[in-house]
DNA sequence: ATGTATTACATACAAATGTATGGTATACTC
DNA sequence: GAGTATACCATACATTTGTATGTAATACAT
């Protein structure tokens, strides 16, 4: 029952494949047969096997929904890193349950760690921080002398430069306008470090 | 065996499943169990359940991998822009062909349009635009008074605001140090407006 | 202390899903 | 025409995976 020309349908299934993993539904090989109205499991197969062995596809072995893009055209992934409306004192893991939206970053990196926040004031625009620009931070508990952090200072998030003073933590704001915070250790939480800027034109 | 705090691990469970949603690749039950370490299926999927019942997560029932993210989460889709190491003299689109790299962007503007630049030179620093930075331009031959665009001047992409002046149009530093630059119209091609601006910190 | 809810474990079963094998029909090459 | 390759069908089997049931331990409210 040799139908369709050669190749065609083969290129059809790959598409659909690509279109769900985009989608992030990775199709089963019967959710295949059923698309194109094959009546073998056994068809949908041997176009996907082909794919994969054409390297247009790759696959995990003996795992449902195991199909995959293939490293090469998966290289440069993304992901989505939750944009937190605000941060309420020390519950930093919820609200990361409630995100206002998501922003695409480089998936190669740190992913799990990573929020996004948007910059209130203008205690940062000598570091080129304007406010209303978006800033994303990685998750850590501490902060080298001279990184631009977020620290939750009673229940409000704030971003400065950070510079440990003994016991004490100056958080040193990038505008002469501002004064520098100088507060006891004790009563700053370092919630993450600022690893990008952005900010949208309109 | 009652171990955790209440909600605290139902937490990182919902944490767990949306990274993985959010990279394409749905975990099962199982693969729950395992990343926490429980000795039981029933336990990663008692979870998984509660937070169904919360709305926080959605599933399609009896289907492998079948837990997504409910509606009311949709997460945008990231599509990738390619970041051009310079741009030769009216060859924008032969530069696109051959890309340094890529940068994740929200798929749902005009992503066609899109492309990157790394910037040079401190002339826009007054609008929080600094050496190094990235920004992401959308092509189009013109553009509005004040809006920041990339230029090309003889064979250099440059990065100004931009300001008609009748025939000429200037093309002005955001920077005291720097002199305004004013220019026959024919003499100027506008690459695009600037709509992203972007700061990696190490 | 008592009861209840939450968290976790152990085991089993059923459905979904990947995999394997053998066969049929059409198109193409020689 | 013989031979080969491709596209497809039919059926069966093994693994993965979702689901169900029963039990134990801890936290908390009463």
């Amino acid at each position: 029952m040799g139908r369709t020309p050669a190749g065609e349908t083969r290129n059809r299934v790959l598409a659909f494949v690509r279109t769900r993993l985009l989608a992030g539904q990775p199709p089963t090989v019967r959710e295949v047969q059923e698309a194109f109205g094959f009546r073998a499991v056994g068809t949908a197969r041997q176009h996907l096997e082909q794919l994969v062995a054409q390297g247009r596809l790759a696959v995990d072995r003996h795992k449902a929904r195991g199909y995959r893009l293939p490293a090469s055209a998966a290289a440069p992934a993304a992901a989505l890193v939750p944009l937190l409306g605000r941060v309420p004192a020390g519950a930093l893991d919820e609200a990361v349950e409630d995100p206002d939206g998501y922003l695409p970053v480089d998936a190669r990196g740190p992913v799990d760690e990573l929020f996004a926040l948007r910059v209130r004031g203008e205690s940062m625009t000598g570091a080129g921080i304007l406010p209303g620009d978006l800033v994303i931070v990685r998750r850590q508990p501490t902060a080298a002398s001279g990184d631009i952090v977020v620290a939750q200072v009673g229940d409000e998030a704030t971003v400065k430069t950070f510079r440990p003073r003994g016991r004490q933590v100056e958080l040193h704001p990038e505008n002469p306008a501002f004064e520098p915070l100088l507060l006891d250790a004790a009563a700053v939480v370092l919630l993450g470090k600022v690893v990008e800027v952005r900010r949208l034109l309109p």
